[in-house]
DNA sequence: CTAACTTCGTGATGCAGATCACAGGTGATT
DNA sequence: AATCACCTGTGATCTGCATCACGAAGTTAG
């Protein structure tokens, strides 16, 4: 079959091998059979928004492969990113089930594989199947979790270099990583980039490093981070 | 009947006059006959807690009468009001339906009349009531809806002075004065607790106030406040 | 009607971090 | 190897707001 974007496309949900791992995809077969004619598998490159904040709902975007940003932007250009989502996830949910405009952008950050189903499609589909509605449901509840930390985040920590702290240990915590002495962990994202998941500005991010890197509690090979001190980095996460 | 806290209690959600308005109790016959027969009418004092964040989800809080306010709180005792609830939302919503913990804190500000449901027969009348549980998905995605809001506004602003001017703005719009051109509010809230709101300290807010009273763009009366100059005000919000 | 709280108003001070400005790195592309 | 585009590192400066500190003004209670 064609595979555009360097991508090994699964044609059905099907016979999707990673299906069982994911919270929504997961459906009772007369569920899943009934998704299965309504979706759209597509593909996209790195770079391709998948919808804009503001816009109308058209639908959801059940991200397969690769990895989506999600960001919020204000009128001056400043720009917030919200979360990495990463397969299994479901995006544009809300909006499509509340009918208001999508609340952020998505954008991809490596070529995606993602399952589309236009809105009215998905709406049915979720009368048909309450199996299915209550698994939106819990991925609502996730993503209201996820957003609640993000809250929390935000509005609690009173320094750029705690919100930092945090976030590399939430980065090491998803690797499996979390257990071992010295969490490695892969830095895919810019310093400006990283600046704009903790609300801080670029310049504050490579002096956080740099003083992180002094103090020996991280050190970065290439783009890998080695958390040398896990303790010293957790106290700086929790106290101020 | 006895009514405490000065409330005059609803027994009855099937008789309940207001439940047209309000999306999640407006269901169709069979599923509000059966939410009747779970749910318990609990009556709370003013600065009752329902739930605090961290515990393991009971159940919902279904909000009748009253207001709630709803805070996370850091380690060292700083808070943030998430928001104020109004009657007709449903609290510990998401919590219930993931089995994660509440991730807020609920605490009355008002004497409040609440439906109470225990969260393993919340579940079961969710698989039973496909209508309900969309119902649940909608409600959910208002919150997260909410909660992105919360986000943009704490993380994109630049200064105080804007998160306060879009809280008086938002404030003003829910008392159906929004289309008056010197709206009025009350401010039920002390400068404390609209500095938790914003993610300020209390000094400022005062300053805050001092100065757009200066500039004539509100003044207050005893507990009103008028905005006497919407579009400075919304200047405002928006720049910076 | 005074006491005891709570909330509000305002000055003084200090610091975290935004912003500007530029220099050195790194990797692609040709 | 040379150009370009984009990252990273670092100094200098400037400001918003947290924090401390205290006194005034409301509010509740005895």
């Amino acid at each position: 079959m064609i595979s555009p974007y360097g991508l090994d496309i699964v044609e059905s949900c099907l016979t999707c091998k990673t299906r069982s791992e994911r919270l929504f995809c997961d459906l009772p077969a007369p569920a899943l059979q009934a998704f299965e004619g309504i979706k759209y598998a597509t593909a996209y490159p790195k770079g391709a928004v998948l919808f804009v904040e503001g816009q109308a709902p058209r639908g959801i975007f059940v991200l397969c492969k690769g990895r989506v940003k999600l960001s919020i932007c204000s009128t001056d250009g400043k720009t917030l990113i919200v979360k990495i989502a990463e397969p299994g996830e479901v995006l544009g949910l809300s909006a499509s089930v509340s009918g208001k405009p999508y609340e952020l952008t998505a954008e991809t950050i490596d070529p995606c594989q993602v399952n589309f189903v236009k809105r009215e499609d998905f709406l049915r589909f979720l009368r048909d199947h309450a199996d299915a509605c209550f698994r939106v449901a819990e991925q609502l509840s996730e993503k209201y979790n996820a957003a609640c930390h993000e809250v929390r985040s935000l509005g609690l920590s009173h320094s750029a270099g705690e919100k930092l702290a945090k976030l590399l240990l939430e980065w090491s915590s998803k690797n499996g990583e979390a257990t071992k002495m010295e969490p490695r962990l892969k830095l895919a994202l810019t310093h400006e980039e990283i600046a704009q998941m903790i609300g801080t500005s670029r310049e504050t991010v490579t002096r956080l490093f740099a003083d992180l890197k002094k103090r020996q509690i991280v050190q970065s090979k290439g783009s890998t981070l080695i958390i040398r001190n896990k303790t010293a980095l957790r106290m700086i996460a929790t106290n101020n």
